[in-house]
DNA sequence: TTAACGATTGAGCATACGTTCAATCGTTTT
DNA sequence: AAAACGATTGAACGTATGCTCAATCGTTAA
């Protein structure tokens, strides 16, 4: 197969402008690490309980249907991404939403999709 | 390992509710389904450059760097998805967004997430 | 009608992902 | 101090994902 076309962009500068952009920018990695988080059922529900409730480890599980370790380790991620926050109360560790913005985007998601 | 903990939900009736309502709304599987796609790179850029342009396979394989077969996978689950449309004009096909509600959705994301 | 060319498809492969199991950590309780 | 218990971690696993390569499809042009 050929490995590049006889045809050429539309707008070839603009068009290659705006991908380098994205590519440069940190935002870009930080927008498609967060859609890939959403993008897991199990984090998603996660997100979407915590929308409504602090809830521990034990209580997610249940809701999930899936042991405490595998909750575990999906709150990993969705901490380091400072999506997820929580306080320690005596041997429970209670989680929530870090911020209003995660549940924003999901909501906005939603609204959209069921259009 | 203990299968369950002793501790219950805070509000066990309210929090199993809306657990089971997500878990059997089809617009649960789609949202996932929607960031699912939107969480790889490629895909991510795609979304985007169609955001301002109609484009064809092969631009979009020089924008992003990979083979033309890889765009057209990838286009597929978005094809799939109804995120993306297309239209024939001779030998080339070209993409464009679908509707303007995968552009806002990732629009709020990113506004959202450089704050 | 056959050559050319952009797009698609399927096979094959390497890697990433999500789960469970078992062991360990932290805190509380006895 | 030791037992109890919720949470975390690391290993191991099966599966899903995303890419390239090669073959094929569809349309146009010679």
């Amino acid at each position: 197969m050929k490995e590049t076309c006889d045809i050429l962009y539309v707008d070839e500068k603009k068009v290659k402008a705006a991908a380098r952009q994205l590519a440069a920018n940190d935002n870009f990695i930080q927008l498609s690490e967060t859609f890939k988080l959403l993008g897991d059922q199990t984090r998603l529900k996660i997100i979407l309980a915590l929308k409504s409730e602090e809830l521990c480890v034990c209580d997610l599980a249940n809701l999930m249907g899936v042991s405490r370790s595998a909750i575990s380790h999906q709150l990993r991620p969705l901490k380091n991404l400072r999506l997820v926050k929580f306080r320690r109360e005596g041997k429970i560790i209670y989680y929530s939403l870090a911020d209003s913005h995660i549940a924003e985007i999901v909501d906005t998601a939603m609204t959209h999709l069921q259009e």
